[in-house]
DNA sequence: CTTCATTGCCAAAGCGCTTTGGATATCCGC
DNA sequence: GCGGATATCCAAAGCGCTTTGGCAATGAAG
């Protein structure tokens, strides 16, 4: 069924069809609710080719995922984004386009979604430290908001970002209050800018307090569950092991408390935990008052509705200035955190 | 720059523009030539949408992601499958769209897609007992593949599955071996059909040893780590406390085997865990030789890649009778079984 | 009873590509 | 030197939609 022959049906041109599905004013409502229900009945839908030949909008957004054995493995937030942001575009009636792309042929691909012409809009999945495709987006002229930020990068973009720094200042703030000195962080890689904003709010962190980093409790690697318990294991067994662990994601997280555990220790009373956690669908942090792990807490699929939301914005009205979100992370309080062994003992001592 | 652009520059016509670089035999090598390095050097690529328009075809594939608050979260295998499927799809050169969407609309939305015709093909995730997206798409027209099988369906219709019986029987019956009889299991969603099917192969198993199934060591649920938690936790109380763990996932085996840690018991030695492993990405089980789970082991990832040539064969041969295709999965043996703990203590008995 | 907006509808062009159905030029054997 | 392949290239139609520019008919105003 396509526009000639519902509008043969009809008895109408294709033109008034046309127009009363799309809420042009210069058709009689007799005629428009006519038209409407005739649709209605016979499945009519525009086809998008066509539609988008003739008005030179794809009503399509693209995502590009990064995919390399070097790095940004097919990463479990991806799925909570995509779902978010799915939802924007499904309630404005936008596709959205996934390209899984191998990360050395990233540029040529940007640049053929570009010449194809079958996207209004991209996000940017996981910028790096001076990401050179700011630049290259900006000059194909293609609208785009990044998921994150690029640090490093001089020209003006639209970005949506969790306030990773903060978050990450405020975690270690917190292990600080509770006596912890020695705090560990499993970071994830840190050529990715949100892991190299973690980085500094928690040195940033230590710093103010008179506390000096200390590489040998630093790592920082694809954020899977192995990783964290080899990298939770090694330190444990240090000379000084560390008291607290600050994690990246939480399925590192687990990796960590298993580790704690291997090792004959307890989580939250002989070694803390905190983690940064993305509020994901399969993977929550305990159901509702009492969560297992201490953590930054930012739903990246808010992120996503909001990512895409500000997209479409850019996309309708492209002379538009980039704009920018940052959202804070909470920090909830679970069973992974409690005071400082030392200090433990210490108030322990001074009751006596 | 379009063809009537480019066409221009070469002083060559659209038609001998277009076949050049489609590769017809009617044009000249030296010309054909001279038209490839123009297109390169010029950036050319042909719009999507209006060779879409002129071919009848969408180059694209669509992924129905289902999301609603009553199940099917959005699955951490999705991102993996679908990795693998843009794999196949970007050595294709067809484009991938997602759609995630509200479950109560889904058929609506299959009805749209059909519709608009942007995509040349779906595939079908996360398929229920009697699915009746099969009768849906079959009446559409549009070709199809399942990942998973949907059972009581009598259509025939394409699939790609893993053997979920036969893995979960045999996972079953190394636990018999093992000496386990109390074996709990831990569950997907059994309006899934992965689901059913596990829950079958184990109960078949459990049968054919003359071991009944005892409904208090079944579970069903949502496959997070917070559900295995839940259910190993509470079957742990019972008076008669399962020896052995059978769960769906590696993210609810992480939760039982918190519980069986929480419970102050150890992993392998006192209470065993199967787990299915879908080979995920950022959830390794274990680099290498010595997984930290023993499991079903199906790479979900390469499901993903052979669905989608799948997929891609129907689509260029409409006329191709359904193709069905069901992978087997590789029992490893890891860290998390060992013989049951009775028969351990017979055992030393024994030898004393 | 004219005149002139206004309302309601339509024919046709155009979006960027493929493909049909020639047209022209070249080359062959006889 | 001629008919007929053969090799190259082209003009134009068509894919399904939107949109420009008109055209009748209607009703209000003069």
């Amino acid at each position: 069924m396509n526009l000639k022959e519902l509008s043969q049906i009809l008895g109408l041109s294709q033109t008034t069809v046309s127009r009363a599905l799309n809420g042009y004013p210069e058709v009689g409502e007799a005629t428009r609710k006519r038209v409407q229900e005739a649709a209605v009945l016979h499945h009519y839908r525009p086809s998008t080719r066509a539609k988008g030949l003739a008005t030179g909008r794809a009503m399509a957004i693209g995502h590009v995922i990064p995919v390399s054995t070097r790095h940004e493995i097919v990463n479990p937030v991806f799925a909570d984004f995509i779902a978010g942001a799915g939802e924007t575009y499904a309630a404005k009636g936008y596709d959205m386009i996934l390209s899984v792309v191998d990360d050395d042929r990233e540029a040529r691909t940007y640049r053929d979604i570009a010449a194809k012409r079958n996207v209004d809009g991209i996000i940017v999945h996981g910028p790096e430290l001076n990401d050179p495709r700011v630049a290259l987006l900006t000059e194909l002229g293609l609208p785009f908001v990044v998921h994150g930020r690029a640090s490093g990068v001089a020209l003006p973009y639209s970005w949506l970002d969790v306030n990773n720094t903060r978050a990450f200042r405020r975690a270690t703030d917190f292990l600080l209050d509770l006596g912890h000195r020695r705090i560990a962080l499993v970071n994830g890689l840190e050529e990715m800018d949100f892991a190299a904003r973690r980085r500094r709010g928690y040195e940033a962190a230590l710093v103010a307090r008179g506390v000096a980093p200390d590489p040998a409790l630093m790592r920082s690697s694809e954020m899977t569950e192995n990783y964290g318990h080899v990298a939770a294991a090694e330190m444990l067994r240090l000379p000084d092991p560390p008291t607290a662990f600050l994690t990246a994601s939480m399925i590192s997280a687990l990796g960590v408390r298993r580790a704690i555990e291997d090792a004959g220790l307890k989580m939250g009373r002989d070694v803390s935990i905190v983690t940064h956690d993305d509020d994901l669908g399969y993977l929550r942090n305990g159901d509702g008052a009492d969560p297992i792990f201490t953590a930054t807490r930012s739903s990246v699929r808010e992120a996503g509705r909001l990512a895409a939301a500000m997209l479409l914005e850019l996309v309708v009205d492209p002379e538009r200035t980039p704009r920018s979100r940052l959202m804070e992370a909470t920090l909830v309080v679970g069973q992974s955190t409690g005071p400082a062994p030392q200090q433990a003992q210490a108030a322990l001592s001074q009751r006596r």
